[in-house]
Parts: structure tokens; sequence; C-alpha cells
DNA sequence: TAGGAAATCTAGCGTTGCTAGGAACATGAA
DNA sequence: TTCATGTTCCTAGCAACGCTAGATTTCCTA
């Protein structure tokens, strides 16, 4: 009875403990150095057990996806909440940049390495949180245009210029003009 | 004498063959099938010739998409060539959207495959002329910014677009709308 | 036609993701 | 306490990967 509840505890403890260890290794040594046969020798159990857990390297990796999805939602809360009035799209779109340089190996697998995370209709609740947090700073610059197609755009345009930049795509010099551009694309006039 | 010349011409067309064949595997079957195995077998020459004429995998994914990014800035001068006045820049946008859609592995070769492709001051001839495919839509409508700011700031929009829209992250019933709020960020008032 | 250089292939190394089958363990009943 | 049962875990190995050393064949030149 009890027993079985410290196993389903402990099996939960070391499934975090499987993604903290990838995402740990990711971030240290790139993607490509997270294999099951370091990340079993990291968590000190066969390779097997992986399998336990995850239906292979790619769900391991949609889980630090997820994962990186919720603190990306609380960055963003975060940034509104401290915003001056009338700042808050200055304060997101700044917290996206900065998430995206800061954690490049999370964007990396959030943005182009996750293949089963589910969107549009069924998608997990982390990820509507995401969304919801950019739809309040877009939606109320829509006036007459749909807010749901503004937020759209506007998360594609700051998308593009975290994934441009990250690539080394884009002038470094014009990192700073580049953001009063975008600005000056959707500020309320 | 002349057998040197004819060896290097049968060279440059084997090299071809090579990359023609790994663009056309990558857009049938994905680019995980494409091996180095499959490669050689499918241009009927043993692994180790493809070593001799590129360094390695990376660097035949790099040649295909630096033929995507050709064609691509053929595609961009075609859609302003054949544009009506005033039109131009949604007829690029539609083009680039619409060439993610149609060749995604040469999208996925060109943004988020390739890794050894200089950019900056040393990118090659190529990767230039499709900036200015995009400078020459964007910077008429730069008014008082900063044209080169602008032209990266609309390439953002307009990539972020086609790599969310393509992993299905947008909502599709909202395409239309997305490039009306899009055009209208950018539209000369 | 013989010799040397260039082009090409065979074979194999180390690594990868993943899995089958057996060993070790904890659990509940007698 | 002991034994049978069911679960958990590990050892070992498969097929495929990128890449390379060294032998072999092919070609050109003298």
């Amino acid at each position: 009875m009890a027993t079985q509840q410290r196993r389903e505890r402990e099996r939960a403890q070391r499934e975090t403990l499987i993604v903290t260890a990838a995402r740990e290794m990711a971030e240290t040594d790139g993607w490509p150095a997270v294999t099951i046969r370091r990340l079993a020798e990291r968590i000190e159990y066969s390779q097997p057990v992986l399998y336990s857990h995850f239906a292979g390297r790619g769900a391991i990796i949609d889980a630090v996806a997820l994962q990186g999805i919720a603190e990306l939602t609380e960055v963003f809360r975060a940034a509104r909440a401290g915003a001056a009035p009338g700042g808050e799209l200055a304060a997101v779109v700044q917290a996206y940049l900065d998430f995206s340089t800061a954690h490049p190996a999370l964007f990396e697998a959030i943005f182009t390495l996750a293949e089963g995370l589910p969107f549009g209709a069924d998608a997990p609740e982390t990820l509507k949180a995401a969304f919801a947090e950019l739809f309040a700073v877009f939606a109320p610059l829509a006036g007459d245009r749909d807010p749901d197609a503004l937020t759209e755009v506007g998360w594609a345009a700051v998308h593009g210029l975290a994934a441009l930049d990250r690539d080394g795509r884009l002038r470094p010099d014009l990192r700073e003009q580049r953001m009063a551009v975008l600005l000056g694309l959707f500020a309320k006039d």
C-alpha cells in the first residue's frame, strides 16, 4: 500500500533527476554531448532505466523544453510585473531576448530540438500560459486588429530576432536600433 | 595538360552530383535519412570519396544550404519584379513564406542545420545578395529609421512567422490575418 | 610498355540510440 | 523464517552512424 506510493515518489524524483541532468549537460557541453550513455553514467543508473522513464532521447529533450517553457513564462510574468506603465512591451521583449542569450541550450531545446510537444488545442497548460503572457502584452495594442493575430506576429518578430541573432546572422552593432525599431512598430500611437 | 582540366571538370561535376543527391534525399526522406553511407550508394562511389570533396556531413549540408540561399534570392528577385507598384513588400513576404512551406528541408538546412556558413563581413556573395533583396524592399519604408535595422527586424518578423508556422506553433486559421497585420506594421503610412 | 602518381576501395575504429534476456531484489503468504 | 512471486535493474549486444588508415586499382607519362 504505502510502499507503492513511496516507489512512485522515488520514480518521480529520479525522473526530475534525469531531466535536470540532461539540461545541465546541454548547457555546459551542448546537446550533442547529451547521450544516453553519459546521462546514465551521470545519474548512476544503467541505460535501460532511462527508457523506463522516457520513450527515447527525444522525449528527454522534450521534457527539458517543457521545463524551459515554464521558466520562460515566469520570466515574462516577472518582466511584465516589474515594468513601468506603458513599458510592458519593452520589458517582455527584452526578457525574451535576454533569455535566449542566457540559456541558449534551453532555447534550442524549445524551438529547434523539441519534436513531440503537442501544440494547438491539446497543448499542455504550460504552453498556453506562455502564449497568454505574450497575449497580455500585445493584445492591448491591437486596436481594430485581431489581437490573436497581432500577438502571433509580435511573437514571431521577437522570436526571429532571437533566433537570427543567436546564429550570428544579424549585425551586432545594430542590436539597440533593432529594439527601437521593433518597439516603434508595435507601440500604440 | 588537358587531362588535368578534364579531371577538375569531372570533379566539379561529381561535387554537384553529391549536393543535389543530398538535397533530394533530404526533401523526400528528411535530413536524418541523409547519411554518408546512403549518399555514397546513391552516387555509386565509396564513402571516402565524399570526404575528398567535403570535410564531413556538415559541410555537405552547408553546401545545400548555400544553394538554397541562392534560389531564395532568385525567388525574391522574381517576386519583387513581378509585383505591382507598392506591392513589393507583400510579394516578397509571401514568397518567403511560400518558399519555407514548399521546401522545408532546404529551409531547415539554411536556418537550423547549417553551421559552417560565415556571416557578417566575410559572408559569401550569395548571402549578401539575399539580404540585399530584402533591403531593397524594406529600406524604402524606413523613413527616419535606420534602414539596415528596419530590414533586419522585417526579416526577423517574416522568418519568425515561417519558422513558427512550420513547427505548427501558430494557428492555421489566422494565417491571412497575420499577413495583414505584418504588412500593416511595415506599410508606409 | 614500365614506372610512378593519382584516384578509389576495402575494412575497421569508436560511438551512437535502443533492446532482449537474465540476475538481483523486495514483497507478501505460509 | 522461508519460500514463491513479481518487480526492478543490469549485462551484453545489435544495427547504424561519421570518419579514416592502408591496400588496391586505375590512369598518365616518359
